[in-house]
DNA sequence: CCACTGACTGGAACCGGTTCCAGTTAATAG
DNA sequence: CTATTAACTGGAACCGGTTCCAGTCAGTGG
């Protein structure tokens, strides 16, 4: 059925296999009688050119990867979608590598950037390190991080330091002084992924305490695993601690919730006992009128991979840099201290 | 540097291509020793052999397709996430389609299912037409739906109608009378995907009501858009009438959220004053705790996968039709009727 | 009338694997 | 010692496109 190749149809039109394949890519060299005989007899034929031996011969793949630890964080998924979208409008594929484990990381790292495998890559919230970096530059497959960042890579990344420091800004603001921070451990094991945002939204805490001359306390930042019952946990220690914080800043909305759980916990009414801060805006933050700070996650999405089309049709640039900003959306869980 | 070929492996360990062929095959018939000088010479050149070359001449793409409406709703990613996790352990790649358009759907279940463009395909949560579907079968591509429904097709699919009986059981058993269904729209052009899950759940529903002796009451069924703020419009019409139900079986969690919030609305009390049951169990039940129906989706994708894996290795069998169970989560938003 | 140009065309060579057939070699049987 | 067989091996042919070179042919200029 869809088994004719470009040779039958060359001999069904009695022409070449070469004019063929010319009238195939709209080459300007074909008169406009030999095209016509060359559409019939692929309409005739049901003739459809073979993806696969295009790809060998021109050498490419016709295929983008994507390579990201999707289903671990609804934030992830969002930014997937952009993607989605935009490839979606081209004739490349999308090739999806889920990454759920360090070392799953590591084998995609090393076994995707290949040209034979796909034209371009988009890594997702994946921060290599230098020896993977340097094989993803010398890999020639253009990549692009999305919410990941490595100094010799293009990438495009929200501003994570700018962002904390606006919701720490915020809960300034309003009064506060004594701020807590519950984050995702910065440090290995526990931070297996090294997502660097940790670091950022910490050095934008830090920086808002400092501009607003609040001295930091180490007993006010607690880290653990990124779920909502570690925070919850956290949560607790923090809390139960003399001189407790007023407000809490959580790196991420999950951890928000888990915070806010520990507050009913303990019988305090959020926000006027404790607010509470969270970070991305997921679906869920809005359900629940989470006061946070918004990333276009989708639009990171669109953006990085336009970047990549743009890099795949055009021949090498100075690293591209992108920063995206956050936007704090006030919702019902921060309000001003109890006197 | 990946530019070696098979040819450049077989001259520098003075063997014939067929030999290298044979060793990167794992065949048999190939001599430890001249095995060991291919390997020798293979990392010596770094050589990995080209996936393109491979795929044309074994006229395999060894890529999986997924079609499905991914973002769109929670549950499907979770599905997604089984799937993946299948293929991952495979050497398929996975190449996904996204669909949230119907123009989009028909796009793609015309032009995906092509023997040079995948080997096989899973579609997810989308039941395709009589004509769809005979392109399907005609087209040679081993096909699994997946939460979707074809008589000829093989599926997975999971017990929509026993699930709304389960449900509406649990409120009758608890002494409901009086059960309200709000669902998506059973028809188009409000279903555009005609999700065939609303029959099903409505038609449990109308078996458990059937099973009590209790009268089905027209006015009790209210169907709109699939979202939470269309369920909880609805909810106020289904709740301002004259005797209005005292329990309401939602077809899906977003649709209960929304119930509750109506609920909250009209000051209401959940469950004291109104029963609400949702369907899914996505994350937000869990996390607000409403009783709900669980299906297992991860474990739909992990079947739906390894069904398409056997088909691809063994030839072709009689339709394979697979049905999964529900469980009743029992939380925190059902309750007995108020006297 | 011849040389030359431009427009178009045919088809071999190529992309880099796999497969199959025809050897070669060594071992075993007769 | 020869015939037969088993165990390996080499390499041509093939998968189905694209590309490029060497034409062919009509038209133009001298």
């Amino acid at each position: 059925m869809n088994s004719s190749t470009i040779r039958d149809v060359a001999k069904l039109a009695g022409v070449g296999v070469g004019t063929v394949s010319r009238v195939l890519n709209d080459s300007p060299d074909v008169s406009e009688l030999t095209r016509r005989k060359v559409l019939a007899a692929i309409a005739e034929l049901d003739f459809s050119p073979s993806v696969i031996a295009r790809r060998l011969s021109l050498r490419k793949t016709l295929t983008i990867g994507v390579i990201a630890p999707f289903f671990t964080r609804p934030a992830f998924v969002e930014r997937l979608r952009g993607v989605e979208k935009v490839i979606a409008q081209t004739n490349y594929d999308l090739v999806l590598f889920n990454v759920e484990t360090p070392e799953r990381r590591d084998a995609c790292f090393r076994d995707v950037p290949r040209r034979d495998r796909v034209d371009g890559l988009l890594i997702l919230s994946l921060s290599p390190e230098d020896a993977a970096a340097n094989r993803f530059l010398s890999s020639q497959v253009p990549t692009i991080l999305i919410d990941a960042y490595h100094p010799q890579m293009h990438h495009v990344v929200v501003d994570n330091i700018a962002g904390g420091q606006k919701a720490v800004q915020h809960l300034i603001d309003l009064g506060h002084r004594q701020i807590g921070f519950i984050s995702d451990a910065m440090e290995n094991p526990f931070n297996p992924f090294r997502f660097s945002h940790i670091h950022d939204r910490y050095q934008g805490y830090r920086q808002a305490l400092d501009a607003a001359a609040i001295p930091f306390r180490p007993e006010y930042h607690k880290q653990g695993l990124h779920s909502r019952s570690v925070a919850r946990q956290l949560t607790h220690d923090l809390l139960s601690q003399p001189d407790p914080p007023t407000a809490i800043f959580a790196y991420s909305d999950t951890q928000a919730l888990g915070i806010i759980e520990a507050a009913n916990d303990l019988g305090l009414r959020v926000p006027e006992q404790l607010s509470v801060i969270g970070f991305d805006d997921i679906e869920l933050a809005e359900y629940v009128g989470l006061t946070t700070i918004r990333q276009n996650l989708y639009n990171s999405g669109v953006i990085g991979a336009n970047m990549l089309l743009e890099l795949l049709a055009a021949p090498i640039h100075a690293v591209q840099k992108v920063t995206l900003p956050t936007e704090l959306i006030n919702r019902q869980t921060t309000a001003p201290p109890q006197r």
